[in-house]
DNA sequence: GATCGAATTGCAATCGGTTGCAATCAGATC
DNA sequence: GATCTGATTGCAACCGATTGCAATTCGATC
């Protein structure tokens, strides 16, 4: 069926080792000897199989890509990115969609029986014990959006949540709201709680009153407007802060459905500037979290600690902006 | 490092193949031995790997799966459906990006190289050209949202959406529009050509003038807004048909933003019913695509001709429908 | 206890490559 | 032409499994 390795030394009059060295970076052939066996392998159409040059060379150039959160639209920059970069690379994605299975051990077994270079955890709602799990099974794994922790136990790849909390708050306080609420992300996230901690600690420095703390079940719109339906039965308060802008985008049609116009009656502010939150029906102004630099940084790393799995473990954090569109009420003029 | 068969089989004092049978499917192995080698399996913590199994059973159970459209949201359905149901018919996809890159030899090699069991292209963007060169090279292939050809080339598995556009002409048509306008997806998609050929063919007996005929540059919402631009300039018809779901909310926005209302002054018809049209804020009649089926049907469909590759090419188009919702005024009382 | 067929087991070859080692070769130097 | 050195080449073992085939074991039957 397909042409092997001997098939093209039989043709081109030389060794085994001779052809596989012609298709070897950096190994010692001659430039004839390479024409003869190029050539052949041309002729004959020969590919090397990756899968039998990784069995004695152990590696794979396979990275598994560990995620469960298929239903945010970050993802699909996400996905777009981790594959064309790791592409780039000369490594190929395996996924693994997690969204049914919460057993880190079956993930573990399927990626190590793979015999997969390395393991990207791509989500913020799994615990560290994930992680964990695939180093202590030997495989290089970072956690991108995961959270950072001290002492480092596994690489971190991702924004620094309690800042970005704190931006939000200051954000708001900044635009001369004193009451507001925070409608946070899944509960069981831990950037949910970074970002919580990190706009409590800000708020109450500021003169922030907090009136209300809620969490959507999940990240999707539907969540974040059901959520957002408790705080407006009571409202009393000039601004919220979202954990998500999909989330912020359910709380303000919410918000619009009873009447509410924005940023008048009320402010919001979101978090991820995900593409949607352009569009002109939101405009939402919301903290933006650099994704392409997140990403570029985890492949990047990622091959890193392949090549060197003694690395000691680092945190990556990137630093949050704000992006000022039509949600909260304008800055006032100094 | 990594536990292997004959340690297993060492440990468990009988012979290699031992260990291999009973880790194989419906091979020889009494009770008795079993036990003792999964004894010793479990010691050892032996998996075995599937990375030298494929070397000679010439399976890999790893599926590609090409994909193009990293931007639209209803990919992140695809992406979930497809990688959570190969996993649970213990396939592997293998993700290819094609965002950068056009030539279908590049992609065959690569998969060939990884010996994938077969391929799956997930996009209506990319002629038929690219599946064939798969089929060439003796890899299973299927196309799913491809276009439905006679006599059948590849598996192909999607809607038909001749049928589709002609369902939106219809559905114009029953509201009691007469004057309408067509804002397709990207030009070169086959999914678009088709979609707009159903739709004109309708349309003329439903007695249905076609104002105006546009594309966008692609599946986005800023291409939906740019291309209603020039379709508003002199508006002449009551509603539009959309090629996309998104593209429609960039068209319905650069709408709005003229002052338009809707349905009042123009009716907007969708294609697709992803999430988002659910939204409040749009509320979108859409033509609705059976995601879920499709890519069912296709997982179904492929691990059917990885176990069959003589298998003859079929199409298995499924049937489109309305979902009405707020953006085209109400069917007429009859 | 001998006989027979079926079930189990182990041997050894194989899958398609890589690589350490020793042998060979080429070119430079004396 | 002999000698030396470094570059090239081929041999053969190996990576971690599977599998056809022949040998062995087992249980049942006579």
């Amino acid at each position: 069926m397909s042409v092997t390795l001997k098939e093209v030394a039989e043709r081109a009059g030389v060794s085994r080792s001779a052809v596989s060295r012609t298709f070897t970076e950096g190994a010692s052939v001659s430039e004839k000897t390479r024409r003869k066996v190029l050539k052949a392998a041309r002729e004959l159409g020969y590919r090397p199989s990756l899968i039998a040059r990784s069995l004695t060379t152990k590696r794979t150039k396979l990275i598994g890509l560990v995620a469960n959160n298929f239903q945010n639209p970050v993802f699909l920059d996400v996905f777009d990115l981790f594959t064309s970069e790791l592409q780039d690379r000369g490594f190929r994605p395996l996924i693994v969609n997690l969204t049914k299975e919460t057993e880190p051990k079956k993930s573990v077994d399927l990626l190590w029986q793979y015999s997969v270079d390395g393991v990207i955890i791509a989500t913020s709602t799994l615990p560290v014990t994930f992680a964990r799990a695939f180093r202590e099974a030997g495989i290089p794994v970072i956690h991108t959006f995961g959270k950072y922790d001290t002492p480092e136990e596994v690489h971190v790849v991702g924004v620094d949540n309690v800042h970005g909390g704190a931006m939000a708050a200051e954000t708001l306080a900044a635009r001369a709201y004193r009451t507001v609420a925070v409608l946070g992300g899944p509960k069981a996230a831990t950037s949910t709680h970074d970002r919580v901690v990190g706009f409590k600690a800000a708020a109450s420095g500021l003169g922030l009153t907090i009136a209300d703390i809620r969490y959507a079940e999940n990240y999707t719109y539907e969540a974040g407007r059901e959520a957002m339906e408790p705080l407006l039965r009571h409202k009393r308060f000039e601004a919220i802060f979202c954990g998500d802008d999909l989330i912020c985008m359910g709380a303000i049609d919410a918000s619009r459905k009873r009447g509410l116009s924005i940023p008048g009656d009320i402010g919001f502010l979101g978090f991820n500037d995900m593409n949607i939150a352009r569009w002109e029906g939101y405009n939402l102004t919301t903290i933006r979290q650099p994704i392409r630099d997140i990403i570029l940084s985890s492949v990047e790393l990622v091959v890193a600690i392949v090549n060197d799995p003694e690395r000691s473990t680092e945190a990556r954090l990137f630093p949050c902006s704000v992006v000022e569109r039509g949600t909260l009420r304008p800055l006032p003029s100094v």
